[in-house]
DNA sequence: CAGTGGTCTAGACCACGCC
DNA sequence: GCGTGGTCTAGACCACTGG
């Protein structure tokens, strides 16, 4: 009745005290006559156990009701850019390009870039630093055809997704990553300056274009003492029938 | 018309198609207009573009209208539970309990369990085996007020998320991991069978329970050679005002 | 101002679980 | 069969953006 901006979090808020008072297991009103009770439409209510069900607090079932859920915690890790990512803890990025060149693929960067071992590729490599001390070596490779004419000076700037959308009209799709532990060899000591075989994490990513074009491989070497990755746990949907309060 | 089961779907595939032939930054015919194009309601309409919101494929503006989102690569890192990990790896989990044992929390411990340090604590060190074959060392702790009486037995089984609900009643609310890479030391070489020193990962985690209590600060320690996190990348919802159209 | 997305309603039919 | 959640509709008003 009163303002409609608030209703649907009134509402939320509402169920979720109710939801506290419950057990696991336990079964909600019914939709219908919560709603009622509430004294909103359907629909509404239905938007904010839509919420609930998507943070896991409560879950479904067709047929039957909805009840409350036993939490389960599953792990979310999180990660931004580079240059997001020290901001977000505070640091200052930059970037100093190390190297630069042309090369053949050769046999395993051409898995990787999915393209043909004689094929030419770019080879960038970049140390980034996190107020003015170095944090990372990230080795980039691009096929040639995909990034034609990019210099270093393109790279000192900022971030290289955005100068493949504005530059090369290239929208990327999606990406996979995976981590390692490692240590440091001799080079990435001296780079890093952290002494040798110091732990160390190793970054693989390779990302694809919309188009369908493997854009790029980076490997990606960072410094264990000065970063960590972070997790925020949060109990998701519970696949296994609810309990029944035990 | 027809059933409406596909109907929703239906709609979304539709409109991801009319995405798909537009530019980053092209805005899309208006709800209304869609929707009678279509051919459903401007509510299902609605349902489908809000599904390509949480993709990160469109973005709305209010007032102005729903515009192609300038894809933005961003990282979820997602890991599960142990057991559930190894299987989806095609592994068989177990687990062997290494030593039980109750003790002062001592400074560093109380506060990662928000505890007095003279407050009794129980410390269970496992090893955790994928195939037969050691993958981590998990060292538990938790106060013995939130788990009076708990027995090495009773860890062999399964989840102690499972048991802390069951026995004690605990409903997990949060946590908070951290990732590091390291190096293992002596026991944790001959623990895990692999060389002195070997890259690993440790991780670091903290449970709270809905009641506010602190349950439990886990301390794990995976082999690198047999462990690695993966993860899939996906352009994430854009912050940045919708590029136009370049 | 007209047009857009954001919200809400009251009622309808379907598919499913349970008794 | 009855009650549940799952879906869909047609229309309404609000808040905001933009020319």
């Amino acid at each position: 009745m009163t303002v409609q901006q608030a209703k649907y979090e009134w509402v939320l808020e509402t169920v979720r005290d109710l939801v506290a008072t419950l057990d696991v297991g336990d079964a909600l009103p019914s939709e219908r006559t919560l709603a009622a009770d509430i004294g909103v439409s359907r629909m509404t209510l239905r938007r904010a156990v839509e919420h609930l069900v998507r943070e896991g607090q409560v879950v479904r079932r067709r047929g039957a009701g909805t009840f409350v859920a036993a939490p389960k915690i599953s792990q979310a890790l999180t990660i931004t850019s580079f240059s997001e990512d020290m901001r977000s803890r505070g640091l200052v990025p930059s970037s100093r390009t190390l190297s630069r060149e042309e090369m053949y693929a050769g046999p395993r960067l051409s898995r990787c870039l999915e393209v043909s071992p004689g094929d030419h590729i770019l080879r960038i490599v970049r140390l980034r630093l996190a107020d003015e001390a170095p944090m990372a070596i990230e080795t980039l490779h691009s096929p040639v055809g995909v990034v034609d004419g990019l210099s270093a000076d393109d790279l000192t700037g900022g971030s290289f997704y955005e100068l493949l959308h504005a530059r090369f009209g290239i929208v990327l799709e999606r990406g996979v990553q995976t981590v390692e532990p490692t240590v440091t060899d001799e080079t990435e000591s001296e780079l890093l300056e952290v002494p040798l075989h110091s732990p160390a994490f190793l970054f693989e990513r390779t990302t694809w274009a919309r188009d369908g074009r493997c854009v790029e491989f980076v490997r990606s070497v960072y410094r264990g003492d000065r970063y960590r990755l972070t997790a925020e746990l949060r109990p998701t949907a519970v696949g296994s029938p609810a309990v029944p309060s035990s």
